[in-house]
DNA sequence: GCGAAGATGACGGATTCATGACGGCTGTCA
DNA sequence: TGACAGCCGTCATGAATCCGTCATCTTCGC
């Protein structure tokens, strides 16, 4: 898979204390983590309404209403992870909590490592019911459908190889960059790859013979003398 | 993988304690799971292999190999929910295991209570994902009827063995992705498969010949070349 | 017009898949 | 229990096609 354009994971971190706050926010932006804050359960569904983050982490303690509450709140309208994390160590309350709908529950203090590592845990679980859509590139007229493993035009497929594939579809990722022969032999054909690089050349030109209405001068599929090729709409 | 729809739900209890395992056993089935058991980790595996359970409970300690290696075994071929059982407290330890692809991580002594709901936490989570394959799949003129074990075509049964079955079900849920002979394999022959991928060249051939009006340029199950293999309608 | 970079067409080796055949295993039925 | 049919995994073979390389031609920028 292309790790490419992998952007930060946002969190919504719910806590009264502002001190507490301050200190969770450092060490998880310090893990790579997009943070965002409420301080009460008004304003942290509020915030969820705004700006769905990709994982909540609610304390137990709030002014307005208990965090139990809240996560049955969240529950109503929808699916985000939720981790509860809390000073309360009783068992009561972890059952609790998790019967609230949370999926984790994580007891104060705790370890900014450790409660990276079950974020990271349960993103793995449930990135891959929301990736299912997005993988669907348009240039052009041309639709790529990346997990379909077929690319299509005006609804009737155009029978491209592995390769060719791969080809289109990392310079399609690129949106109408330059990529040069180095950047698409090591993304397409691996980085290990120490053959002439005259072997893009010939792929492009077999991918512009199946894309391109007059291959003879493209209009997709475009040189970039001396730089590499792109892909314009 | 539930193809029991509401029959209690199934655990893998990995311990090299017999005592403990006996005491965790009933405590688990009078919440209401059915649970096997394993001693070691090589049995572990193996009785995954054999019957797939909804959630593994994996000790820390085994006998033959640890159980970071383990769950990483486990994760090379499956996707099942994980849950650390171990005595070791120590945050390294807890990101160590969630890092080797564990779902959670609870430390010993535990309360039935709290396990239990740790567990309905992580089903809620996963249970989706599986159930997202419907009960009537359709393709093209073919419908697939999942919990009933059968296709019919213009209202007439195919006759299909159970793998060719098994097989036509997991391609018809891909919704028109391409699924590559390992996924197959996984999925249909199930984990730990070790033969000859070939083995899927067969019987998407044997499937061809039931399912395709002309059977030697199919235009359902579509040959993905380099790739796998897609139903398409 | 010249040199460099890219385009083009052809070719043989290497992959990859389709196909048919075979033997072992299992469950069934007498 | 023994015969039998059906299913499954393996294999060998042959065909399709894909890919990397090369030689040559064309185009572009100066």
């Amino acid at each position: 898979m292309s790790d490419t354009g992998r952007v930060a994971h946002s969190l919504l971190l719910v806590d009264d204390e502002p001190r507490i706050r301050r200190v969770l926010r450092l060490a998880l932006e310090d893990e790579g983590y997009q943070v965002a804050e409420a301080a009460n359960g008004y304003d942290a569904l509020a915030a969820l309404r705004r700006e769905p983050p990709d994982v909540v982490l609610l304390d137990l303690m709030l002014p307005d209403r208990d965090g139990f509450t809240v996560c049955r709140e969240i529950r109503r309208a929808s699916d985000v992870p939720v981790i509860m994390v809390t000073a309360r160590t009783d068992s009561h309350d972890v059952v609790a909590g998790l019967e609230a709908g949370a999926d984790d529950y994580v007891t104060k203090p705790l370890v900014a490592k450790e409660l990276s590592a079950r974020i990271r845990a349960l993103l793995r679980r449930v990135e891959p019911a929301n990736a299912r859509q997005a993988d669907l590139l348009e240039v052009g007229d041309l639709r790529i459908d990346v997990p379909g493993g077929e690319v299509t035009r005006d609804g009737e497929a155009l029978p491209l190889t592995r390769t060719e594939f791969k080809l289109l579809a990392e310079l399609a990722g690129g949106e109408g960059k330059v990529l040069s022969r180095e950047q698409l032999l090591s993304k397409v054909w691996g980085y290990g790859y120490f053959g002439d690089s005259r072997i893009v050349d010939v792929h492009i030109r077999r991918l512009r013979l199946k894309i391109e209405r007059d291959p003879a001068s493209p209009k997709h599929l475009v040189t970039a003398r001396g730089l590499g090729y792109r892909l314009v709409s």
